[in-house]
DNA sequence: AGCTAACATGACAATTTTGTCATGTTTTGG
DNA sequence: CCAAAACATGACAAAATTGTCATGTTAGCT
């Protein structure tokens, strides 16, 4: 599990982040309010623990915001207050779970991978995103700045396997394999042609393109 | 939200139902662990508030065996004992939150409603299910007994459209405004020849057919 | 600059999917 | 039992989708 621990007191925070990471888990650090947010944001967690009492943003202000933004990622909330009210108020502001300082690490992690446990049923990624590109598995469409695009069968296997590696290099072997379930080389150009049919609906009528083309190696999709 | 609550001390569970119950919940009440179990197991509630020490199987054991069975519904344990191994045991056994008596109602149901969140977002139906057939709406593949049956995409909306009223009568201007997006009568028999399709694929190689005729009403899928 | 490999794209052809029609079958009410 | 309505299905035609090819363009190298 990928965890970031949002806490200002260093020795607490390394207490806990090796604990995690013995524990199995990928641990990131955050020492104030702002950065833990700026962290929340850009990279999908499966769980944050948060300290109540941060330098810049305290723990309530920065789990709200994220909520506000309809980030879904489970909280475990923690602080020196053990008392009933404040305890409540850390729920209600969208946390998953409230620990008490002193608490002892065991019942961390314990926590912590119950409350982790609950995203993966429901971490069936139905809606992949990309810049301004958005894409839900689901209803089978596709909007770019809030436009819909309509996308042939075939297009929109190439573009969700694009999506699903967003930022990083497609080879065309990856291609054949995932969109056509080619397990050879069928020595003709249709990787090319679909490329481009895909490029004239989701690139040619915007500014910004984002499907580039890497000379020699693949494609990759990025702002 | 759909609860229920397995607590034998009739006072006590009185009071939580009451208290959920006046924040707009549903609940149910089960005396023991075995009737905990068995209604747990009926009705796909939206979380579970489970004391420890039942009568017949206590809640650990009722929580093990669920969570066996592959139900993931949200748990929260209720306990006289407040100490930190026993609630570690509680999170370890699946459990989703532990709250140790004396507990506030407030808390209480703050813990249930943020655990009972939690199930809404992962909750975006992604496989259907109706006898023996089975559909996954992100793979977009359809099982009948096991065996894999291929669709073409207007099948799959139509079979889509009946599963996801199962049991239920689906009109013919029904299937005309959600799997053609027709607002109007075609004058023609399209429906009759995909339904005709539909059941050359999923019924005629099987004994039971599922797909049922509604004489000048519509269709029916059922055993 | 000029050459070449890699990529882009328009046009066409093959294939697949969908809809229409004609005809056959079943059900219901008189 | 018969007629009419409702439904089922095979065959064909239309439409949409996909793949192939030919030709044009670009990037990187000497």
């Amino acid at each position: 599990m990928r965890i970031l621990v949002v806490e200002d007191d260093e020795v607490a925070a390394d207490y806990v982040r090796k604990g995690l990471m013995e524990a199995g888990h990928v641990v990131d650090l955050a020492g104030d309010g702002e950065l833990g947010l700026e962290m929340a944001k850009a990279t999908d967690y499966d769980a944050l623990v948060l300290d109540r009492m941060l330098p810049k943003r305290d723990g309530l202000s920065l789990l709200t915001t994220l909520r506000e933004d309809g980030d879904t990622t489970p909280v475990l909330i923690l602080s020196a207050l053990g008392e009933v009210d404040h305890r409540v108020e850390g729920l209600r502001a969208g946390g998953d779970d409230y620990l008490a300082k002193p608490y002892s690490f065991t019942e961390l992690l314990a926590r912590v991978e119950a409350i982790g446990r609950r995203k993966d049923p429901g971490s069936v990624t139905t809606k992949l995103r990309a810049g301004d590109m958005e894409m839900d598995l689901l209803s089978r469409t596709v909007k770019r700045g809030g436009q819909k695009i309509l996308l042939q069968p075939r297009e929109f296997r190439l573009l969700e396997c694009l999506m699903r590696n967003a930022g990083k290099v497609v080879t065309r072997t990856m291609l054949l394999e995932k969109v056509w379930d080619y397990h050879f080389d069928p020595q003709t150009n249709v990787i090319d042609v679909h490329i481009s049919r895909l490029r004239a609906k989701i690139d040619k009528e915007f500014d910004t393109p984002m499907l580039h083309t890497v000379r020699g190696a693949g494609y990759r999709l990025q702002d």
